[in-house]
DNA sequence: AATATTTCTAAGCAATTGCTTAGTTTTGGT
DNA sequence: ACCAAAACTAAGCAATTGCTTAGAAATATT
């Protein structure tokens, strides 16, 4: 006994993911969210509340993107040779026209820092615990490493992928190819 | 036959630095600006211009601050061991009462990315080649690596600071020292 | 066809943004 | 002592921020 919605949430939020991935979360206005996403503002409250509503579901939205396109693939593939080719997939799951976006998740937490809100940063932290599990378990594989090398190199890989992230914003890709080369020399 | 600025330009923007530094550029308002340098509004714009002037008397503030505390310790260093002790430096050069703040330069790139002004860049990237030449320097002392190797490590090391100065704000100091131990096995 | 309920449009809200300006106070040279 | 030049205070500017609301339009049930 009421109208319908002339949009589907799962759709204009991905809108709004790529709107922030782009601008991060204070320069993205509500304004521009409308715009991009392509419906009103009342509508934009009435499905997520509030600014920080929408970038909770963006979070949400470019966890599963990043699993479908780049942590199944990494859990498919085969040693540390895997993890490689997934600092490589990154690079191209990142690209915008030009330059590189980074990873949402490490931008938020660049931008906000202990300022982020606690959903997201639950968010957040979920999604990098889930990484690590994976990048040891791809450690494990065919190794008789000790529990505890694994976890060193595990938390090594942690960080370079952050470095990745930053650095994809400004190096060329000959420096990005030498970074990861060198870093899997070591692992 | 004028009357005397009651503050010095030197000391006002070493506190704006350390505001921008904390905060990033766009959440640091002008108000909160003319508070933490405890002068008006008009005297801000008066010395500096507009507020993207004082971000970039404060990138310039955090060089001098950088390249005293740092970059010459390590110009002072012997080898590759130098460059380590750089980045155990860098922790704490970073660190705030209770987290860390990361690198500002990096903390700027990161969130201004393409948008960030011209002169601001040019900051950066002059910097960043400064560190990049210190580094080479350490890695060709009493080393007999040719010169591609040398340019392929810089690059690695530049790459893995990026990393650290983010990972920083959210990875504990336990992974961040099996980060630097681990990325330090193989140069 | 009438009704109740939801979604839409679009105008409007107070608060904050970066920046300016009017007017007062301080100063050194005459 | 007076005056011109610079630096101060504090009020005010338009534009933008996140968010709300009044009212029109659309729909499934009766």
């Amino acid at each position: 006994m009421a109208r319908r919605k002339e949009y589907k949430e799962e759709e204009v939020i991905e809108k709004a993911m790529q709107l922030f991935w782009r601008n991060g979360y204070e320069t993205t206005s509500v304004r521009m969210l409308e715009k991009e996403m392509g419906i009103n503002q009342f509508s934009v409250y009435a499905s997520f509340g509030n600014k920080q509503g929408v970038f909770l579901e963006s979070i949400k939205c470019y966890k599963k993107k990043a699993q479908f396109e780049l942590i199944d693939r990494l859990d498919n593939s085969d040693g540390v040779e895997g993890i490689k080719q997934y600092f490589y997939n990154f690079i191209e799951f990142s690209k915008d026209k030009n330059s590189n976006k980074g990873c949402l998740l490490t931008n938020t937490v660049n931008e906000l820092g202990e300022n982020a809100d606690t959903l997201i940063m639950s968010e957040i932290v979920k999604f990098a615990t889930n990484v690590k599990e994976s990048f040891i378990n791809k450690l494990s594989f065919n190794s008789q490493k000790d529990k505890v090398t694994i976890d060193k190199q595990a938390n090594y890989l942690m960080v370079a992928l952050q470095g990745l992230s930053v650095a994809s914003k400004m190096f060329n890709a000959k420096q990005l190819d030498d970074f990861i080369e060198v870093t899997f020399k070591n692992v």
